[in-house]
DNA sequence: TTATTTTTTTAGTCTTACCTAAATATGATA
DNA sequence: TATCATATTTAGGTAAGACTAAAAAAATAA
């Protein structure tokens, strides 16, 4: 059994391999987890000695399969909950992140696999991110960023790529949510800002908009 | 916020205030708690501290209003959490207890009004022990002791004072639960033993299990 | 009342997961 | 290549929450 800070560790590493792919440096795991980098190196020596993570000193440290399969657990777990707070608790996608942080921690296998039925065993999570199933596996999407579109082109939304309270509260406002068509009417080469459909309004909106935004066109 | 620890700290406190009325000894703590009498001593006076407990050296340990409606919050959570598990996953009421132990401790206030509500403001757990309301009142039901009944008198099951996974098991097996008609056939004053109807099936039970049984007459 | 047993507290350690400050390795610059 | 800046590790400490052993208070017995 690992404890909840091991299993915050796990996460973070997983989730800045896949960002920066290759091994992760000790400032960046500090970063991530706000927290100093010599409180990492004490924790990757012992998921290193846990057998969690590959640790060389001075040159970073990645996942072992056990300790890739661990973290891909609590993800699963994380999502599933925020899931589980969207379609049955009637949250708003904004509100459910803290909370599944907590509750990815509780340990039962019967529990999630449970969870997962009863929620019709979902393939993404309210912020269109995908769920690894109980062997780490999760479905891959041919996805882009709103901001790789040209002019003309449209996609639906299948995701956010930043999922903060102030970002998705943003898109609320300009009524976009996954599953919502978006067309690109006009975009500026100079500052990659766009004017876009959305339904029957068209707005403009900032490059850093278009950059958080995936879409599948097809 | 209080810690894990706290909580169950206050939670003990609680209900050991109940079944001793009155001031809680340190071993007394130590004994619900697993753990030593020098450690609960440590934890009642941080408590004692915090304005959670009043603690007077070498006499005892009584929750103050705030340490109780911190208790009632917690115990509130566990048993909501526990009719989840029951009502909408499938579990079986032996199997959620540890895991009700785990998801009490997650906090947020918003999370347990949504899930209360999901749930249908259900005024009993699947063990028939009350919730408390978000003020920590709870509906006060006159239950009795299945072996404070006479012969030939009956009541319906409404709780089981014990919840340990075999006492549940055992009821299963006699095809006793909640709501569970029983008439009491014969009881032997010697050593408490009964021989009840349930359905169709009459069979002999020891005192001890009369004792961890509440019925409802009337 | 005095002696003995039991309960409770205090003193001193341990582990986990943090921290700061100092030392050292690496990488970039001149 | 020598120097400097940055990244990383080591050394030493802290707080929470546990433990053991020893001291002190309270309860019980003689
Ligand atoms: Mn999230
Ligand atoms: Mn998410
Ligand atoms: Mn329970
Ligand atoms: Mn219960």
């Amino acid at each position: 059994m690992n404890s909840l800070a091991e299993e915050n560790y796990l996460k973070a590493i997983y989730h800045l391999q896949r960002e920066l792919d290759g091994d992760v440096s000790t400032n960046a795991i500090a970063d991530r987890m706000e927290t100093k980098p010599s409180s990492v190196t004490d924790m990757v020596q012992k998921l290193g000695e846990k057998g969690l993570v590959s640790y060389k000193r001075y040159k970073g440290t990645t996942l072992t399969d056990q300790g890739q399969k661990i973290a891909a657990n609590v993800i699963r777990k994380h999502r599933l909950w925020e899931v589980f707070l969207v379609e049955k608790l009637k949250f708003h996608w904004d509100q459910v992140h803290d909370i599944a942080e907590q509750l990815e921690h509780v340990h039962s296998e019967e529990l999630i696999s449970r969870l997962d039925n009863f929620l019709g065993n979902p393939d993404f999570d309210p912020h269109g991110d995908p769920i690894p199933d109980k062997h780490g596996k999760m479905k891959r999407t041919e996805k882009k960023l709103l901001s790789e579109l040209q002019k003309n082109q449209q996609g639906v939304c299948v995701g956010v790529k930043e999922s903060s309270g102030e970002f998705l509260q943003y898109l609320d406002k300009k009524k976009i949510s996954i599953g919502t068509k978006i067309r690109v009417l006009g975009k500026e080469f100079f500052d990659g800002s766009m004017v876009i459909l959305v339904g029957k309004d068209q707005f403009f909106i900032s490059k850093k908009i278009a950059e958080n935004l995936y879409v599948q066109t097809s």
